[in-house]
RNA sequence: GUGGCCAUGGUGUAGAGGCAACACAGCGGGUUGUGGUCCCGUUAUCACGGGUUCGAUUCCCGUUGGCCACCCCA
């Protein structure tokens, strides 16, 4: 029999030890959950994606903006939609040690407009373009793709209702992962006006009473709480009650049609992948118009990501936060997301540095010599490597050869009395001594760039 | 917020109710100033807490974390 089992203490939880662990002082702290670390090995993709983003929106006359991470949670409650998932459960919320009531930003567009708003942006030549790349925070639930501390490139254009802004907006974002070597696609859609949508899910939610025996248990809830949503229910038996039922273009006003129409015009003449998906609804409030997602063309088992991008155009978004009606449009993208997909197309540009010359030093007097002499060879434009805190000569030969170095230039005490120093041909395993003041010439010589 | 799977050195793995193994990486060596091969040494309270047991890293429960899916989104 077992033994009645003694009460359980309260026990302090103890953070689980991760990494290289100390065997005295304090156990090393876990990484908070959702967060992580991008380490070495991932920063060449996000420099590549960097440069080509920022190239990007200076070419089409954006200038970059950066909000803070910390606003006001008002700011995302009237901006984003109080009834929204990200308001509603993703938010990082907290009130300050002064008793402000602050959010952690979990999208770019509501900080902008804010922004354009408190900083009378509408005294500029309109519309005024603006990019950012920053870090946005929700507090879900970590999965693929999906963290709680992401990076998002995003653009965003204020103060002009044209159409052509939609498709340029959607355009970028497709150009980009194209320049970074990714394929995708743009599935756009329009909701039309406030009204239209509201007509048009009244429509759509009589059309599903109908058929409610023959919903799920998720989308029976969907129904009642947001049918739009049910269009984009993975639910097996959904395809075909979809092909039935009413899509928004037939709901849309004239105004909003043309509109539409005009973004696929230009989008067709940009010459961008674009497919119509009439059942593309987007979860926040403040979108009217057109409405796109950036998707992988091929979803790979690896990153099963969802998609690269989000946007569209929010001309109430302004007014909601207490600014003149001021048309915008704009887009973000998940940085995370490309910077995976990046990585599966292309794994080894994250691969060891190379350099041509690796200078190795031996004694005080030639780790001296070697920290000058290293100095001259980089300011000659050579890719030259060290290890001067290294004192074994085996050491740093060893490292010569894993940097590929096709000359090591070995400066040992010896040397230093002579004013020489050793040049090695690494391949060879020859090598000759020089007179110290011409090494960097003669490396130059070597490698071709004198 | 809900569900499934998982948790062993720095990394990737093996293992079994009673010594924790292998590979790679790191560091130090193989006689005093020279790399790529080779050899040797060194690195783990087996996530945390509790239970069962003579004995748990292995079985059970809980916690934390990870991965994945749902919800939703980037």
């Amino acid at each position: 029999m077992p033994s009645p089992k003694p009460a359980a203490k309260p026990k302090k939880i103890e953070p689980p030890v991760i990494g290289a662990v100390s065997k005295k002082g304090p156990a090393p702290l876990p990484l908070v959950r959702g967060m992580r670390d991008i380490l070495p090995a991932e920063w060449p993709y996000w420099q590549k994606l960097f440069r080509e983003a920022e190239r990007l929106a200076e070419e089409y006359g954006y200038e970059r903006i950066e909000t803070p991470a910390v606003e006001e949670t008002a700011l995302y409650v009237r901006g984003v939609g109080k009834a929204t998932d990200i308001v509603e459960k993703e938010m990082y919320s907290f009130e300050t040690m002064g008793g402000e009531k602050v959010s952690l930003r979990p999208e770019g567009t509501a900080g902008i407009g804010r922004a354009y708003i408190h900083h009378g942006m509408l005294n500029k030549p309109q519309p005024v373009k603006l990019w950012h790349w920053s870090p946005m925070f929700r507090h879900d639930r970590p999965q693929s793709g999906r963290y709680r501390q992401f990076w998002q490139f995003g653009l965003e254009v204020l103060g002009d209702k044209d159409p052509v802004l939609d498709a340029q907006t959607a355009f970028m974002a497709w150009r980009l992962l194209k320049a970074v070597g990714v394929e995708s696609t743009i599935h756009i859609n329009s909701i039309g006006t406030p009204e239209n949508r509201t007509h048009y899910k009244n429509a759509l939610t009589a059309y599903f009473r109908t058929k409610r025996h023959k919903l799920s248990e998720d989308d029976k809830k969907r129904l009642l709480k947001n049918p739009l949503r049910l269009l984009d229910s993975k639910d097996p038996g959904m395809d075909e009650l979809k092909a039935e039922a009413p899509q928004i273009v037939d709901w849309l006003d004239e105004a909003s049609k043309a509109h539409f129409m005009r973004v696929l015009e230009y989008l067709d003449e940009a010459g961008a992948a674009y497919q119509l998906d009439p059942y593309l609804v987007r979860g926040l409030d403040y979108y009217t118009q057109t409405v796109f997602e950036i998707l992988p063309v091929v979803d790979t088992p690896e990153s099963s990501t969802g998609s690269f991008a989000g946007g569209g155009r929010y001309d109430g978004l302004l007014e909601l936060l207490g600014g003149r009606p001021t048309p915008a449009c704009g887009m973000g993208m998940g940085l995370e997301r490309v910077v995976a997909r990046m990585r599966e197309l292309e794994p080894d540009l994250g691969a060891v540095k190379t350099r041509e010359v690796f200078v190795a030093q031996l004694g005080e007097q030639g780790r001296k010599k070697a920290f000058a002499l290293f100095e001259d060879i980089r300011a000659a434009g050579i890719r030259v490597g060290e290890c001067l805190s290294k004192d074994a000569i085996k050491a740093q030969m060893e490292m010569a050869n894993k940097m590929g170095a096709k000359w090591a230039v070995i400066v040992g005490q010896k040397e230093v009395l002579d004013g020489t120093a050793i040049i090695r041909d690494m391949d060879a395993g020859t090598q000759e001594t020089v007179d110290a003041r011409k090494v960097v010439h003669e490396l130059q010589r070597k490698l071709g760039k004198a």
